[in-house]
DNA sequence: AATGAAATTACGCTGCG
DNA sequence: CGCAGCGTAATTTCATT
């Protein structure tokens, strides 16, 4: 497959705790120079191991403080490509995992508030073939941060 | 609360875009200068708006394919910190979500194949008090790229 | 209070051994 | 992979509105 070796791993979760490490400080923790790294990390991305790079925001504070997953199910017809389109449209859609079985697909959702999140659903059940859907509101969620 | 202008979401969007551009590109895409951009970008991180930045991974390539939800279930003297604890132990778990209602969490699993899968859910099932669970295996996901 | 410009420091990048 | 040199970016300071 991807040959990655420890070092690649070890560069790959230095930059999941801060993705804006420099590369001296990543060739210290690693006893390698920082052209090394460098050229790993690069490396890394013509891999396609590395897909991008992002900012991790708490969207509370940006006044969304209503989160969610929904779980669809579709009429028999419809494609996994139509269940993506359909629903990753949505600004308040962050994503769209579609689903071996039942339901379909589950939909990561942000909203500013209740009637803001009723107001989505609405719109995810209205859009073309959705047969019903049920929504999970999250209290609270826990990544692994080390 | 918090008050965050236009210009400090345009900056968030070009760093959720790649959250390793540079306050120079920035500050031209904003048209203010990298000083500028740069005290944005520390403010926004003081008042915990930008919690961080990471590195985005294709799990797949490092022999991680298969993904999944898991619903769980546990008896009712169970208390919210305790679930969080639990379950976000284990390095194939990578975010554990409390739900309001039934289920009482919603596990995001990462394995690299299906014997895999199953050994953690196990696992999951085993610790403590759990009662039930029922797992949603992911065929394939779409974040919002924009 | 927030900005831009300038100066200093640190880092990114490339070619070569 | 490391080293070295040059260009670019980050960061701090200072002055301005």
């Amino acid at each position: 497959m991807t040959d990655v070796d420890d070092t690649d791993l070890r560069v790959l979760q230095l930059l999941r705790e801060d993705g804006r490490r420099t590369y001296s400080e990543m060739a210290q923790e690693v006893g390698l120079s920082v052209a090394a790294v460098k050229r790993r990390v690069d490396r890394l991305r013509e891999l396609g191991v590395i897909t991008g790079f992002t900012v991790e925001i708490d969207h509370a504070k940006l006044g969304w403080g209503i989160e969610a997953f929904t779980e669809i199910r579709y009429v028999g017809t419809t494609g996994v490509e139509e269940i993506m389109r359909d629903a990753a449209e949505l600004p308040e859609v962050q994503t769209v995992f579609t689903i071996a079985g039942d339901p379909d697909a589950l939909v990561h959702l942000r909203a500013r508030d209740i009637g803001h999140l009723q107001q989505v659903i609405d719109q995810l059940r209205r859009s073309g073939t959705v047969t019903g859907t049920k929504t999970l509101m999250i209290l609270g969620s826990r990544s692994r941060k080390n």
